[in-house]
DNA sequence: CTAAGTGCAAATCTTTTGCAACTTA
DNA sequence: TAAGTTGCAAAAGATTTGCACTTAG
């Protein structure tokens, strides 16, 4: 995983540098918990060196250009990450309280609600799904 | 629309105030295209009087706790509001070029995908299916 | 009249950026 | 050594808050 992510970047000509590997140590070690930026820099102060929030931020935005972490926004103004290896279409399942999520690739919402959900004793209390794209009158502009 | 909401905000104790007719005014008049707070202050002062944004914010978080408000966060740090008035569990359909959003109220996914997305003519190019609640763990803790 | 609401200015919070100094390949 | 990366400080952008003044009921 480490090992996987830092050839990915290292084929792609970035270079790896300590503190690009402790980053994306704290996302392994997280699992598959959410974290925040400003979680990241948490972790890291805690468990190894400091390292600037700044640099956290651009080594985020780079690890999902490259595809390995993926950004999901709640609704409390903090964009919170995790680790996303598979290319597979797949969605998440997100605990309000701890923070940990779950990948579940069975899309369809019907299946979630009923029981794919209380198969793994989550409680939903909500969901929010968004479905981005154009609409027929943008889709039409866009072919002109 | 507009005097419904008016009635149910005096009915809970809330005065009406020019500035929350106004504000209630520019959101009806959008109809369902998502509003950010900035576009709800714009709107405002290009068709009737000036309004502050503070006056927005404080105005659509009282909106949102009277359940006639909805909030959309997308990806992009600015959160948008629409108008929401049925009880009925629902979704959005929102174009990403032009705002505009739709209600529907199918909602396994898959039905979504296939025939009703195509059906209106709406191109999905990504969907974001979040589902909150408590894990296994969690739900354990709170009962006992 | 008085509790609720508004405007203004300042504060907060998250995220981004410019730049000089420092590393990696 | 050169291009990429980092830390620091400052900026930016969205949202929130304190407070004196105003207004709806």
């Amino acid at each position: 995983m480490q090992d996987s992510i830092e050839h990915k970047l290292k084929s792609q000509g970035y270079k790896i540098t300590a503190q690009r590997k402790t980053i994306i140590k704290a996302f392994v070690k997280a699992k598959n918990h959410l974290l925040s930026a400003e979680k990241v820099y948490e972790w890291i102060k805690e468990h190894e060196r400091n390292i600037d929030l700044s640099t956290i931020y651009r080594n985020i935005e780079l690890m999902m250009n490259i595809g390995v972490l993926k950004k999901i926004s709640l609704d409390n103004h903090v964009d919170q990450y995790k680790l996303s290896v598979t290319n597979e279409h797949h969605h998440h399942i997100v605990c309000v309280s701890c923070g940990k999520s779950e990948i579940f690739k069975e899309c369809p919402v019907s299946l979630i609600e009923k029981s794919l959900i209380n198969k793994i004793g989550f409680t939903p209390i909500e969901h929010k799904l968004e479905i981005l794209g154009y609409c027929q009158e943008c889709t039409r502009k866009s072919r002109e």
